[in-house]
DNA sequence: TTGCCGATGTGATGAAAATCACAACGCCTT
DNA sequence: AAGGCGTTGTGATTTTCATCACATCGGCAA
C-alpha cells in the first residue's frame, strides 16, 4: 500500500523493521497487539499541523517516520522552535496524560507516518499494564530531560554564537556516531527557523555562519554544513 | 518530636493533615502504607543540597514542608534558576525513573522536611501498582508542561522587563487566589535571585522594579510587593 | 555604639544584537 | 527567458543590557 505521498505504510507495529530501536515500540508483543487495536495510521504530507499548542488533548501522536516541528508562540507573533522530534518519538503525551492543553504546536517538516490513538483510548491502555505505564513514565523522563537541556541552553549562554554553538554539536553528534574528524550537518531548518531555535534573529544566525566560515570552523558542501574544527566550536560553546 | 530546627516533624503519611490537598500524596491507603515503609523522613536546614546536577540518581525527595530552589548551573560559574518547588511537589523524580543523571541542583532556601525514598525501592513501589505508576506519570507531565511554560517565558520574551512582569504575576497567581485588586507577594528571593530566574542581572532587576515602583505599578511593604496596577503589568507582560 | 557585610540603588560606558533597509541569489512556474 | 518569491547576505543605526564602580542602607555581632 502506497499513501498519497509517495512512502509505504507500515501497517501493523508487530511487523515494523524500526520496533527494536524506538522508545515506544518495543512493548511485549501483548501490550503491543492491544496498541494495534486502539491506534489510528495516517500518513501526512509536510506541513500538517498535528496539533495547536493551548488546544485541549485529544490524544497522542507516534512518530512512525519522519520530522516534526515542536514549536510555542506567543500573542505578538514571535515563535520559538522548542524541537524538531524523529520517528519514534511520542507526541502530545504529558497533555494526554494530565488533561492540560498541548504545550506546544506540532507540524510536520517531512512526510510523515503517524499512529494516532484516542486519549480515552490511550488512558485505558495505560491503566490496563503497568508495565506500559512505566513505559509512559520513562518517556515523560526523557522529555523532561530534553527540555531541561534546552532551558539550560537558553538561559545560561547569553551570547548567540554560544547557542548556535550549542546546537550545531549537538546536531552533528545526533548525526550517526559514524562522525570521524569532519561530521556533517545536513541542514533542514532556514536560518530564519535556526534563529527560533536558539531565541535570536535570522539576520544574527546568517552572520554568525558566515563567521564561522570565514575562521575555517565550518563549510557548506551545498545544503550540508561540514565541521571542520569541532574543537574551536566546542570552546565556543563552551566558554564564552 | 521536635527536629533540631523548631520544626514539627510530620510522623506518618497516612495522618498528615496536608494529605488532600498534594499532588502525590493523596494514594488509597494500601499504597501510602507501602510507601509508609521505604521513605526516610528526615528535616533539613535552610541551605542544605538535597542533590547536584549530573550525579547519578539516588532517588526521589518528597517535600513535606518548606521550599527548595532547583538550578543549573554552566561550568563558567554562572547559574540559573529554574523553579521554587513547594510542599507537596517530588524532586528528582524523572530523573529516578530514567536512570539519567539528575538536570538541577536541589537546594533548601527554608527549613524543609522531606522524604527521601531510594531508587530502587522507588522503581519496585512503582511497578507494583499501576495506580502509582499513573500518579508518577502524571506528576512528570505536570512537570513538563511547568518546564514548558518556563521555556515560553525565556525563549519568546525578549526583554527583561517583560520576563519580569510574567514571573511576579506568576508569584502573585499562585500567592492564594484571594488576591483582590491588589494581590501581594512574599519577596523570598535577592535581586540576584531573580536575576537569575530570568536571565538577566542583578542591576536590572533593582533598576526594573525602581521604574515599577515609579510609575505606580508596584509598591514596597517591608519586603512585600503590591501591585497596585494589575492591567498595566499584564500588558508589560503580554505585549512588547 | 561601632563596624562589618550582604543586599540594594544608581550613574557612566561599552558590547552585543535587534531592527531596518536593500541587494543578491536560487529555484520554481509560466 | 522572464518574472516572482522565499531565502540569504550585508551595511547602518539604535536599543537593550551587561558590566564596572561606587554610594547607601539595614541588620547583626562584637
Amino acid at each position: 500500500m502506497t499513501s498519497p505521498y509517495g512512502m509505504e505504510i507500515v501497517e501493523s507495529c508487530l511487523t515494523c523493521k524500526f520496533r527494536a530501536d524506538r522508545v515506544f515500540c518495543d512493548l511485549p508483543p501483548s501490550a503491543l497487539q492491544a496498541f494495534e487495536e486502539i491506534k489510528y495510521t495516517t500518513a501526512y504530507p509536510e506541513g500538517a499541523v498535528l496539533f495547536v499548542e493551548h488546544q485541549a488533548p485529544r490524544g497522542i501522536f507516534l512518530i512512525c517516520r519522519g520530522s516534526v516541528k515542536m514549536s510555542v508562540s506567543a500573542p505578538n507573533g514571535k515563535t520559538m522552535i522548542v524541537k524538531i522530534a524523529e520517528a519514534g518519538e511520542v507526541l502530545g503525551l504529558s497533555a494526554t496524560v494530565s488533561g492540560k492543553p498541548y504545550e506546544v504546536t506540532a507540524e510536520t517538516i517531512d512526510p510523515c507516518q503517524i499512529n494516532f490513538v484516542k486519549r480515552e483510548d490511550f488512558l485505558r491502555f495505560l491503566k490496563n499494564d503497568v508495565n506500559v505505564c512505566f513505559k509512559v513514565a520513562e518517556h515523560l523522563s526523557e522529555k523532561y530531560h530534553t527540555v531541561c537541556k534546552e532551558i539550560r541552553c537558553l538561559g545560561l549562554s547569553h551570547s548567540a554564537a554560544e547557542k548556535l554553538a550549542k546546537l550545531l554539536l549537538e546536531w552533528s553528534s545526533k548525526n550517526g556516531e559514524s562522525s570521524k574528524n569532519e561530521p556533517r550537518v545536513k541542514l533542514r531548518l532556514t536560518h530564519e527557523e535556526i534563529a527560533q531555535m536558539i531565541g535570536t534573529s535570522r539576520e544574527t544566525v546568517t552572520r554568525l555562519l558566515a563567521d564561522l566560515k570565514k575562521h575555517q570552523i565550518l563549510n557548506t558542501r551545498g545544503s550540508t554544513l561540514v565541521i571542520r574544527n569541532q574543537a574551536a566550536l566546542r570552546e565556543l560553546a563552551e566558554n564564552n
